[in-house]
DNA sequence: GCTTGACCTAGAGTTAACTATACCCCTTAA
DNA sequence: TTAAGGGGTATAGTTAACTCTAGGTCAAGC
């Protein structure tokens, strides 16, 4: 079976080697195997599992979080359940970050807008007085 | 003029009194002005002024960053071009961060049917032998 | 056989953005 | 007139997720 060093697999899921040594420190990690000498190999089943790991801190979760969800894959299908309603709360919290930043882009959107007019312009001052009170 | 209070702001922004203080020693409010004996009084224009300083802060960007928005705000016209870019640059990086979401929910969607299925059949197994090498 | 470079651990240091504490002042209501 | 409550400062503490350093092992190549 093909196996992966530390280094490659940092390259492949673009991480420092100390990000994976500390992810394994936070247990985060149980599956991966060791050489005699001890040293760590990744399979191709482990770099699939670390891009699960990496899409939920990429959701906003929490590191200790995350190790409830690996080792409730140890347990086993005891813990289907919980596993799935992991990742449906995790949908919503990211749908909620969706609509955060679609606000905030408006904003910006806004600004854009803003600073585009006044610089044409070459003045902020044909924006004052034009709306009490708003975000202009 | 209408005035606000430190804690009637902090409730209108949905944050703390600690971080609004925080943002003044941090120099990102300028324009508040103080009474006699010592108290600040936040005046409409402040608030919208806050507002944009939490869309950038949504935005990702550093509060050391933003200082220097706000520094170029109190520098008038001459700074218009600066500001621009500012803006220009964070609805780039939002677009990014829309894209990373995306990419995240789709992940996140395909588990939810991932154990979906599995606690229909009971078991994971049927996902085993799958796909080799596959996300499932 | 010696150097180089990849691997290892333990533990210290970093960073940003708060968050809290201690202690003070001032106003207001009982 | 005193106690509560809201304001202020300075400064210390917190937190998460790294990031780095020191010091060590081991295999390969010259």
């Amino acid at each position: 079976m093909k196996t992966f060093s530390i280094s490659t697999v940092a390259k492949e899921l673009d991480l420092t080697v100390y990000t994976l040594r500390y992810c394994d420190k936070e247990r985060l990690m149980p599956f991966v195997e060791w050489t005699p000498n001890g040293t760590r190999l990744f399979k191709e089943t482990d770099i699939s599992a670390l891009k699960i790991v990496e899409c939920l801190k990429a959701s906003g979760m929490p590191i200790k979080e995350i190790k409830n969800f690996i080792d409730w894959c140890s347990d086993g299908d005891s813990t289907l359940q919980q596993r799935y309603d992991i990742f449906m709360e995790r949908k919503a919290t990211v749908e909620a970050q969706k609509e955060e930043l679609k606000k905030t882009m408006e904003i910006i959107e806004h600004k854009c807008f803003y600073y585009k007019t006044a610089l044409e312009a070459g003045t902020e001052d044909i924006h004052k007085n034009k709306k009490i009170g708003g975000l202009d």
